[in-house]
Order: structure tokens, then C-alpha cells, then sequence
RNA sequence: GGUCGGUUCGUCUAACGGUUAGGACACAAGAUUUUCAUUCUUGUAAUAGGAGUUCGAUUCUCCUACCGACUACCA
């Protein structure tokens, strides 16, 4: 989810200001590779209605991530696995420039010294005063440098932080800040044992050599801000250096720390876009799009969780989205997810689909005995009629199976309560009286196309002119038939279930009940 | 622990230094209805605490508290 407004945020304002939303893969952590995450990735933003303007390429019938050069993907390849050979030159650029250096301390080493230092309540940091003491560049012959690069490989390249100095940045969220380099430790940019450059260094470089112009990003990044501005300004590069925003977290709703992937099932909603099988531990995290969430929805609750209008307007598409998102109207406090408010942002666009598209939704849920049996029409009369009792089309078949099916069994609380012998007899003569009676019932001739239940209105003076004749009890009465027709005491309005299920199919429900009951 | 960031109803949020602190979700009550749901009306509910600047502070400054991020040869 977090990364998905990420993109959404940086999609919106490349879309408003004329630029391009290029997709760029991170993966220089061979340690992390994940099979299949590329393919997640470009599927979520395809059924949000991301798509990249630079980046991906169609090939071999699908889209992927671009390798090769063309006049949509200047700068591809857009995998920084595969622009591995182009790192390392800046690295050593800036180790010739005096703004880097060797470091031959092994992980063991550096590990060590945490522990020690965390043991004297220190903490131990790569920086000014501790590179002096440790196995680098700085400190060791040029000729045993020169001899540790060529004879081993597991030393890095590490930044070096200038000492005593003030680095002013300014974020187009949070506004200026300032941070002193002394706080700062000598972040690895490049490391010997995968030929890998770290994130900090792949991500400028990339960023420099692809023109980018914007960064927007999770805050998470903003400790690293400081250093990244070092970088551009260590390369040469300050004049052309990206302006950044820095987007505040998306937190658990029940309170400790940022949202992450595995609060997906303890929370009870998705936290993934779509779907997603770990293909190491075949752990299954729910997705939106399988939760029965429509896209349009899932967009537009990301988009106002940490952003709004300034107006009272809360329902947006994607393209409505576009003029008037503005980096100003973020917010800078972390957002807890709300699920019911995503519940509701779903039901608005369910309520704005028309009958047609939702009963197309609706024809693959329903078992293959049933599915048959019933038109497009016949379906899309039904939709018209629950679409304001449900949130998820999904919920379509609890709300109508009445409509398709007759009860398999009634609610014996409901029968107790309602099925008194004076009920009962009631019953029997309402059947008589929708035997003896004609009124119109659902037919696929009938039009014009009538999607409301206005259509019910002769079935339903029938029947109410007749009880109030008798002077019954009107909810005792009603509520007796609904048992026979769906088993329970709550949900359609009899004369609805009447117009849909036909006076043929009406009658063998009362009569049954009465049989069953009786 | 250190560095950085944040703090308005339960939640998401609005408010040129001047508002009865507004809206949405959720919740509650009432109305409508043959039940449930919908719909309509109404209601409960917030500026973390303390100093300061100012005629006036949710808004600016400082302190405290709390929350979070980062502190890897991960991104």
C-alpha cells in the first residue's frame, strides 16, 4: 500500500506538471532478490491505472521492465542489476577526488566494535574521529591499499563525511531543514564482494543520468537526505541536483510503528495491492484487487490518506486526481489506515457502476447450476435493486440468492417467533390470494428496462390493500412469507422477491413453508 | 542511547494570527419502511502539557511529554 501511493503521489504530479513517471527497479541487494516481485510490482500499477511513462518495454507478450535503449526508454536499461558496470567509476571518482576512500574492515570486525561500544552504552559509527583508527585508505600505505583491493574482495568504498560542517536541505513537504555533518557516519557505496553498489550510490548516480527531476519518496528516507545532498554536491552535480519530498509513513491502525507486510491478516484487511505468494515460504498475504475492491476505490482512499483538496470533495478518479494534486497539501504526521473508511470509498464507486456492469461482476460468482439459468437482464434488474445493501460486489449472492434458489432451511428463531397458527392461516390465504390474482412479474420482454422496484407497486397494493382490509398485523404477516421465500426474517421487500421469483415459484415457497412448518 | 521528523474529535482531515474549531468515516438517537439495509434529520466527540511573543495563538518561539523513522557491506 505504502508503495503504491508512493508511485500514485509521484504519478499524479509527473502527470500534472508535464513530465514523465519513469520506473526504475532498485535491486542491488542481491541478497533480497525476490523471484516474481518485478512482475507483482508492474501488475499492481497496471490495475491501478499506473502506468509508467519511461521504464517498461513490451516483450515476449507482456510487459517488463526496459533493457534496451529505444526513443521511449532513453535511458534503459532501468534494472540496476543490469547497469551494474556503470557504478563503479563513480565510486572510484570519488575515492580519486578525495571524497571517498578504501575501507578493508570486515563485517566481523565492524560487528565487533558495535558490540563493544553498545556494551559501554556507545555507540560506534564510521565517521571523522573512528575512520582514523580502523583499516582504510587513509590510514594504510598506498602500496598495502593497492595490494588488499587486487588480493581480496571484501572491502568497500565508503563516503566521506565531511567534518564540521552544515547541511541545509529543503523538502517540498517539510520545508527547510538542517543537520550536522558530525552526526553523520561514512555510508558504504560500494562494495567489492557482489561488484554491487549500495542504494545511496546507485540511486544519484541513476537519478543524475536519467534526469530526474523530482524524488518523491517515504520518510523513511530522510535521515539519509543529508548524505544524498553531500553526494551531489561531491560529484559536481548540485546544479542539476532533484528537488525532494519526503511522504510521512502509513502506521498500524492499532498503534505501534509503520504499516508493514505481514500486519496484513492479525489487522483483518490487505496490505498488498494485489495478491501475493512468498515463493520461499509460500506465505499468502491478501490483496485489494482479490478483497474485491475495485481499483478506482483503492486509488482514491491512497490518495487521501495523507493528502486532501482543501475542499470538502472526497470522491476522485485518477484523471480528476491529476490537476489538482499538490506536494503543499501533504501531510507531513504519519496516517493511520482506517479500514471502515476504505469499506465506504469502495461502496461509492459499487453505487456507481451501472446494473449491466455489476451483474457482469456478479454472473462468474454464481455456482454453475444457477449461472445458466438466469439473463443478463434477469441479473442486472437484481444488481439495480442490492447495490445499495452491499460494499463489495462480492456480497451480492448472501443479499439475492432468495431471487435464484428457494431456502434450504428455515431460522428456527424466526419460526418460532413468527410462525403462530394465526400466522399461519394468514399465510394460507395470501396464497389463495396471489393464486387468484394476476400482476406483473419479472419477464426479459418486458420495457422499457425498469432497474427499480416501482415495477413491484401492483403486487404490493395486492397485497398490503388486502391485509389491511383484514386488519392483520402488517410486519406479522410479511414477515412470515419472508421466512417461507428466504429461510429468515431480514433482507428483501416481499413484493421484490414476488416481481423476481414469479407467482408460480411464490406459491410452491408458501406452500412448502406451510407444509414443512405447518 | 544518538540524529532527524511529527502531535486538531476513536480514525482520516479543514481552519491569511481573529470561526459557535468545519467536513468525512465510525458510533448513537429519531423519522421513513412489512423486516434488514438504504435514505433523511439530529447528536456525542478534538487543538498533548507548560511557558513566551501578541490586543488576540490550533496557527509563531522555547521547554517537557508522547509517537515515529533512521542508526547494515537492506532498500
Amino acid at each position: 500500500m505504502g508503495g503504491v501511493r508512493t508511485a500514485l503521489y509521484n504519478y499524479l504530479y509527473a502527470k500534472q506538471k508535464g513530465g514523465k513517471f519513469i520506473l526504475r527497479i532498485e535491486d542491488t541487494d542481491s541478497q533480497r532478490f525476490v523471484p516474481g516481485a518485478e512482475d507483482y510490482i508492474l501488475e499492481s500499477l497496471a490495475w491501478c491505472g499506473i502506468v509508467p511513462d519511461e521504464g517498461i518495454e513490451f516483450k515476449d507478450g507482456k510487459y517488463t521492465i526496459a533493457s534496451e535503449k529505444s526513443g521511449k526508454n532513453p535511458h534503459a536499461p532501468y534494472r540496476q542489476s543490469e547497469r551494474k558496470p556503470l557504478y563503479r567509476q563513480y565510486a572510484e571518482q570519488l575515492v580519486a577526488n578525495g571524497y571517498a576512500y578504501y575501507a578493508f574492515d570486515s563485517g566481523e570486525e565492524l560487528s565487533k566494535l558495535r558490540a563493544e561500544a553498545e556494551a559501554n552504552h556507545q555507540t560506534f559509527i564510521y565517521n571523522y574521529e573512528s575512520r582514523k583508527t580502523l583499516k582504510n585508505s587513509l590510514t594504510l600505505p598506498a602500496d598495502e591499499v593497492k595490494k588488499l583491493i587486487e588480493t581480496t574482495d571484501t572491502w568497500t568504498i565508503r563516503f566521506k563525511i565531511p567534518e564540521g560542517q552544515t547541511v541545509k536541505m529543503d523538502d517540498l513537504i517539510r520545508g527547510e531543514m538542517e543537520v550536522e555533518t558530525n552526526t553523520l557516519d561514512d555510508k558504504v557505496l560500494w562494495k567489492a564482494a557482489d561488484q554491487l553498489p549500495t542504494y545511496h550510490l546507485a540511486n544519484i548516480v541513476d537519478d543524475h543520468l536519467m534526469e530526474i527531476t523530482e524524488v518523491i519518496r517515504g520518510a523513511e528516507w530522510l535521515p539519509s537526505l543529508p548524505l544524498h545532498y553531500l553526494l551531489y554536491k561531491a560529484f559536481g552535480w548540485e546544479d542539476t541536483m532533484p528537488r525532494f519530498a519526503h511522504l510521512s509513513l502509513l502506521l498500524k491502525p492499532d498503534g505501534k510503528g509503520k504499516l508493514s507486510k505481514r500486519d496484513g491478516d492479525r489487522l483483518g484487511f490487505p496490505v498488498f495491492p494485489l495478491k501475493w505468494t512468498n515463493p520461499e515460504t509460500g506465505e499468502i498475504s491478501r490483496g485489494y484487487r482479490e478483497d474485491g475492491y475495485y481499483p478506482e476505490a483503492f486509488v482514491n482512499l491512497l490518495a487521501l490518506l495523507g493528502w486532501n483538496p482543501g475542499t470538502e470533495q472526497e470522491l476522485f478518479t485518477l484523471e480528476e486526481l491529476i490537476p489538482v494534486f499538490s506536494l503543499e497539501r501533504v501531510i507531513k504526521s504519519g496516517a493511520k489506515f482506517n479500514v471502515e473508511k476504505a469499506k465506504w470509498f469502495n461502496e461509492q464507486y459499487l453505487r456507481r457502476r451501472t446494473p449491466q456492469q455489476l451483474a457482469s461482476e456478479f454472473r462468474p460468482m454464481l455456482s454453475d447450476d444457477i449461472r445458466g439459468k438466469f439473463s443478463d437482464k434477469y441479473l442486472a434488474e437484481v444488481c439495480a435493486l442490492i447495490k445499495e445493501r452491499a460494499h463489495f460486489a462480492n456480497e451480492f449472492w448472501d443479499i439475492s440468492k432468495a431471487l435464484f434458489t428457494a431456502p434450504a432451511a428455515y431460522d428456527e428463531n424466526d419460526v418460532k417467533k413468527f410462525c403462530t397458527p394465526e400466522n399461519l392461516s394468514h399465510a394460507e390465504e395470501i396464497c389463495k390470494l396471489i393464486a387468484e390474482n394476476t400482476f406483473p412479474t419479472f419477464t426479459d420482454e418486458a420495457t422499457p428496462e425498469n432497474y427499480k422496484s416501482g415495477c413491484c407497486e401492483k403486487i404490493e397494493e395486492l397485497l398490503t390493500g388486502y391485509i389491511k382490509a383484514k386488519e392483520w398485523k402488517m410486519g406479522q404477516v410479511m414477515n412470515t412469507l419472508r421466512l417461507f421465500f428466504t429461510g429468515n426474517t431480514r433482507g428483501l421487500g416481499i413484493s421484490d422477491i414476488i416481481y423476481f421469483i414469479g407467482k408460480e415459484e411464490t406459491l410452491s415457497r408458501i406452500r412448502k413453508g406451510l407444509e414443512a412448518i405447518g
